[in-house]
DNA sequence: GATCACTGACTGACTGGTCAGTCATTTATA
DNA sequence: TATAAATGACTGACCAGTCAGTCAGTGATC
């Protein structure tokens, strides 16, 4: 990682700093098909995808904005008019992607379904949601990368992770008040989830040599964990 | 990852194919103290250890094989009298770290005590042999860089994961068919490993903003999977 | 609606630092 | 002394980040 030259960019910098952002969405209103407003509000999402596309097949180190621009349609220096550098585009790309599953994992923790069924639910979100998804990629990403990025592991950690553990505890606490979850797990909710990272982590390294039947894993994780008559 | 040159090295490629390695064994025998048969031995554990160092701390791209060679107390040069390239060298390291707990795994898959108790042992020999060592850092290479290195990957898999899932899976069959575990457990072994795998990649990732009692949670984890009178 | 000055998004050749890998030379041993 | 081992200055590819220049689009004016 190259340190910024001294009298770094900063001339312009537009959007690289923007708070919240969302990737997938493309068009932004009403504007005429290919006036400069319009072209201007999808680039940022054009770089992003470029942006994924690349980081997920190579890692950070790796990537050559050149390849992210040509993918992108873009000169190289466009990109630098919507993020500061390569580590903000990362980061911001992270945040993109992660951001918008935050609020679907909080309501799972308010329902008060029995466990056993409100765990398929949980499962279903996880796949459509995540390991069907590119963002199975960006989580990837983050358990690789993560190490070498502090400020976003913890943004990963504070906006996503926290909360999904919270949720889930809330959940499990009233469900093991009503007996049907072990105490164990409240301690320990990473427990419940950890069988998802095993599904991203396997995917990612062994599928060609040893595919795996991620639903039905997770499935048959949930009915060890949830069985109705066992000792709590 | 800067592509090879065409004419490559290969000059006088001594040591980077060796089949087998070991690191952390130093002095190789008999030998007067400062020959230089006894120092050129030791060189090569010199060289992967403090590629581990490097390597674990920065990852495959951004370790400079200069810092190695620093660490090492040796010239670049040296390095690739032991390794053909950068490549090599990282593969080795892998190797050499994780080859020596193959037959350990293997041993527990054989013994027939009654899982409950067994599993303590296994939790026990992953505390000791790999969390509690620096294996956790080359498992942790292993999952960030394995994809971009499909040799290694497959390296893996096949000596070491398919092998500590086979014994796994032999275990559980005689278990489930003693009715001590779910049967589920015997399609999917991979259950049992998963809160391994979530402590090491958690503690690489977040262990400072939210530590984790490891062993206290692989002890939460079989008391779950192994309740004794459950329904099987 | 035609003309035109103005703006700023976009471009891409360029710079300067970096680092994997090489090899002529030096050093230590047998 | 002969030889293998070790050295480290050097080369050349490489790439993040820069910035002077371009030109499509805009909107004011006639």
């Amino acid at each position: 990682m190259k340190k910024a030259r001294s009298g770094a960019s900063a001339r312009r910098q537009i959007a690289g700093t923007t708070p919240a952002a969302k990737v997938p969405t493309a068009a932004a209103g009403k504007v005429a098909a290919n006036s400069r407003a319009s072209r201007g509000a999808g680039r940022r999402e054009t770089i992003l995808a470029a942006a994924l596309d690349e980081f997920s097949a190579r890692g950070f180190e790796a990537t050559r904005l050149d390849d992210v621009a040509r993918r992108a349609g873009v000169a190289k220096g466009t990109i630098y008019l919507y993020f500061r550098d390569k580590e903000t585009l990362f980061q911001e790309l992270v945040r993109a992607m992660l951001t918008p599953v935050i609020g679907g994992i909080e309501a799972m923790g308010e329902s008060d379904l029995p466990v056993n069924l409100l765990a398929e639910r949980i499962v279903d979100l996880f796949v459509r949601e995540i390991y069907e998804t590119r963002r199975q990629d960006v989580i990837r990403l983050m358990i690789s990368e993560g190490r070498r990025f502090p400020k976003l592991a913890e943004f990963y950690y504070r906006e996503v992770l926290s909360r999904a553990v919270d949720a889930m505890r809330a959940l499990l606490t009233r469900a093991a008040a009503r007996g049907e979850v072990p105490r164990a797990l409240v301690e320990f909710p990473q427990l419940i989830a950890a069988p998802a990272l095993v599904a991203i982590v396997w995917s990612g390294l062994f599928e060609r040599y040893a595919p795996l039947d991620v639903r039905r894993m997770l499935k048959a994780h949930i009915d060890l964990l949830f069985v109705p008559g066992r000792v709590a």
